[in-house]
DNA sequence: TTGAAAGCGCTAACAC
DNA sequence: GTGTTAGCGCTTTCAA
């Protein structure tokens, strides 16, 4: 059936060793012999058999990547980044949602059978807690969002705390003083809606403000339409609110869609900054001022140190800290 | 290092066979005799080696997912699915991304030597016409979106011609006479576009309307900013104007964007539809009337004929056709 | 620089 | 119902 390495050596008439190290540029291979066989290669068309190497040398060059939903915006940047780095570094992405399902995130951890073959894996989880994390995982693991603590899992993130008390600063600058707070959780796994809620408070105690109790809506399902349900709850209540700080882009998104519905305008009559810069929020009427993490150097170092790991550099267990700017758009110019 | 079927097996007390049995849930196992492998087992945690495996059967339990880029809304929506459905199905995704670029198409085709990993291909070519798929791929390949024509490859599609066709009497039925298309592609592999500019022309001949060539708006690139400098393009050639029809939704919502900046309102002045129904379309301003194609279907679709194809069941070359609606929002309700 | 051969861990044909 | 064993295609140690 397929064309194997004994067929084109026989065809060259030489060695599976010698045509081995020509496939894997090896060694010093004459340049003669070099060229016998690379023309018996192309002739039958040979492919090396990828489980076969795999079974041979223990490596897949498959990293997994585990996000809890592709059509969230965000994860989906965040993959397409990650796909581009791990091909570039010579690796292949094998993908998987878990739908913010715990035991899912948990099977994928476990190394489930059919799931073994990855070489790393880069997993986003939103219902682990560091408790979860295997101290000795069979494979590299790097965690991406939530804080790990104290774990052999590498951790690559943002400062939610910083960020959080930027986007809330920036509120207050603009002379506004109702601050309405999308998406906060009280779930033990929701670590950095915790962060971010952190600093929202950071900056409004600052500043001498208080959060009213009214205007904070907490959020497990960061989407488009949990946003538009938070703002039309908020509105409902009545208290007076002249801006919104919502932690992450889709659930703003929602929310400036409310807004318009009950013909609120924005900036003028409230203001809003997201988190996360999806693009979709430079081209929302009006565009959106947000949080934007460095997602690019959030995927590359995520590749980098897996790889790393996987060629037996690096310890693992660090936190790698990742820089965020705020981007000033049009539902904050008023 | 690892634990393997040797070790469980003299543990246990039986021969590897056996344990594979277990394992493999294969035959007819004494319960007895299965109660003691399954304790060796769990003791020592083993796990089944993919590598091994995939090399003794030639399976790897992989489908590979090809898609022009995942940030792009409508390959976010459709990967998600996709992999839904593969999960489903026992199989893992493995992702890859060409940004539309014609050598890494063709390089996924030529089953290039990392890429070999995969049981199957599910590949949506932006760049490729059908002369490129090769006659007698390695592996099968189902196809998305282009038509291909008389090869191996299975190929899942829904009527572009109909359901432009549609989206165009749709404005028309609205009393719109100056209909813009934004999408239409000259390059030989847009095959959907020239379907769906095929469909719009038909529309517009059906109602005795021409389309003047001042509002047909070629784009290559069917992104948000595409979308945008189209609909601006379009606005300042001056000609009349009351209707656009985008052929994806992420252009329609860059035009609605320079709609707004030019203070044009929608629907009453331009009514705007779109085609993929992406979920961002539901949360625009206004919401956006599309085309929805049954992405889930589709998905479903790629996958059992890709599963089916494997395990040697059905032909390939097959034309299988999904059906698709117009969702009327508020872009069109004027 | 190249050849011969062992063996990675598993499945399945063949025995009993 | 269970044991024995060949061999999937490759990399790599040991020899030459």
């Amino acid at each position: 059936m397929a064309v194997t390495l004994k067929e084109v050596a026989e065809l060259a008439g030489v060695s599976v060793r010698t045509v081995s190290n020509v496939v894997n540029e090896f060694h010093h291979v004459a340049p003669e012999t070099r060229a016998r066989v690379q023309t018996a290669i192309d002739a039958l068309g040979y492919r090396p058999n990828a489980a076969a190497r795999s079974l041979r040398t223990g490596r897949t060059g498959l990293l997994a990547l585990v996000v809890p939903a592709l059509d969230q915006p965000y994860f989906a940047e965040l993959a397409r980044a990650v796909v581009r780095h791990a091909t570039a570094a010579g690796y292949t992405v094998v993908l998987d949602q878990t739908d913010a399902d715990r035991d899912r995130e948990l099977d994928l951890l476990a190394d489930q059978p059919r799931r073994t073959m990855f070489d790393g894996l880069i997993l986003n989880p939103l219902t682990l807690t560091s408790a979860d994390i295997p101290a000795r995982p069979t494979r590299p693991i790097v965690l991406l969002g939530e804080r790990a603590i104290a774990n052999s899992a590498d951790h690559v993130h943002i400062d939610n705390v910083a960020a959080a008390r930027v986007a809330t600063q920036h509120l207050i600058s603009r002379g506004r003083k109702h601050v309405a707070v999308i998406g906060s959780q009280d779930i033990p796994s929701g670590q950095s809606a915790r962060l971010r809620l952190q600093g929202t408070m950071l900056a409004l105690a600052e500043a001498g403000l208080t959060a009213h109790p009214d205007l904070m809506r907490p959020s497990n399902s960061y989407t488009r339409q949990a946003g538009y349900q938070a703002m039309l709850d908020i509105l409902d209540l009545g208290h007076p609110v002249d801006a919104v700080f919502c932690f992450n882009d889709t659930m703003a998104i929602g929310a400036l869609r409310a807004l318009r519905e009950r013909s609120v305008r924005v900036p003028e009559d409230v203001a809003v900054v997201g988190f996360d810069d999806i693009e979709e929020g430079q081209f929302s009427s009006p565009s959106l001022t947000t949080i934007r993490p460095d997602k690019d150097a959030i995927a590359r170092i995520a590749v980098e140190r897996l790889v790393a790991r996987i060629s037996g550099r690096g310890g693992g267990g660090e936190e790698i800290e990742v820089g965020f700017d705020l981007v000033e758009r049009q539902s904050t110019q008023g």
